[in-house]
DNA sequence: AAACGCGCCTGCGGGC
DNA sequence: TGCCCGCAGGCGCGTT
């Protein structure tokens, strides 16, 4: 579910309200998560701990705790992360409770166990296995036209396909990958190499000013989705091509299309994105 | 190297 | 009513 604006929805509400609390107890009512969670290395690097900030790292919450600790935060499809009262009654699915202080709660929720939470010293965070191969942040001047140009030369795999592998630009979703292209004109088929420096122009900034967008609504929510208050974002009336399969373009009113790309849906519209 | 496909999970809606 | 199928915001891993 979430991409990098609802992950960094989530940051946005939780980081005010965390910052300065300290978690006293982690109860993991199921350690089976993406991996399976290490009791042992929560005791160690989170408990009896203050959290001084709460950082972003593609679609990856970060954060940093007193003494060098540091906790990872992962929500995977269907994560959510949300601030709880002490009379807050256990949900099928809270898989791991976070007792803050005077009985607030800081509860992570998550149907399909995708996410994921690991707890390790801060120091080795650059070269923890799940941040060190991802690249560079897609709102950071790092990503621009000349990267995505340069790095896509020879490369035969879509377009679409190559924003959303984040070795290459972290973030970039099945949501905000379609409606980026869309945006930029651009088929989601396209084989990358075949995108010009004009196009890969385009397509930075439509990838800047989508995620940007949807940032300021407060993500998208198409079922699951909440931020730090358990309240849904607005962006999903924005879109333009997502989950409109057969309705009109809000451009030229063709039909919008779906089609299947590495097993996931794709929506565009064939007359105003060209390949 | 790069580029596919698969699998991890649960739940929901549609068709029969 | 109930069963089966397809589908869902991600991502690592194994195989060619």
């Amino acid at each position: 579910m979430p991409e990098l604006p609802e992950v960094e929805t989530v940051r946005c509400t939780l980081e005010p309200e965390l910052r300065g609390e300290t978690i006293h107890a982690v109860n993991i009512r199921e350690p089976r998560l993406r991996w399976r969670l290490e009791p042992l290395r929560f005791e160690k690097w989170i408990a009896n701990r203050t959290i001084l900030n709460i950082a972003r790292r593609g679609k990856y919450l970060v954060f940093e705790m007193e003494n060098s600790g540091a906790m990872l935060i992962h929500l995977g499809m269907t994560g959510v992360l949300s601030l709880a009262k002490r009379s807050h009654e256990v949900q099928t699915h809270d898989h791991v409770i976070f007792e803050l202080n005077k009985g607030r709660k800081l509860v992570f929720n998550d149907v399909r166990r995708f996410g994921s939470i690991d707890a390790f010293c801060i120091d080795n965070l650059h070269e923890h296995p799940r941040l060190k191969h991802l690249g560079p942040e897609p709102l950071e001047k790092e990503f621009n036209g000349d990267y995505l140009y340069e790095r896509s030369r020879g490369m035969k795999l879509s377009i679409k396909n190559f924003v959303m592998d984040s070795r290459r630009v972290v973030g970039v979703g099945n949501i905000y990958a379609a409606e980026a292209l869309f945006r930029a004109g651009i088929h989601p088929k396209t084989p990358a190499r075949r995108v010009g420096r004009n196009r890969c122009n385009l397509l930075v900034e439509a990838i800047k000013q989508i995620l940007s967008a949807a940032i300021d609504k407060g993500g998208t929510t198409i079922s699951d989705f909440r931020n730090g208050y358990g309240e849904a974002g607005y962006f999903s009336q924005s879109l333009s091509v997502y989950g409109r399969e057969g309705e009109p373009c809000v451009r030229c009113s063709s039909s919008v299309r779906r089609i299947v790309q590495g097993g996931r849906s794709t929506f565009y519209c064939a007359k105003c994105q060209r390949g």
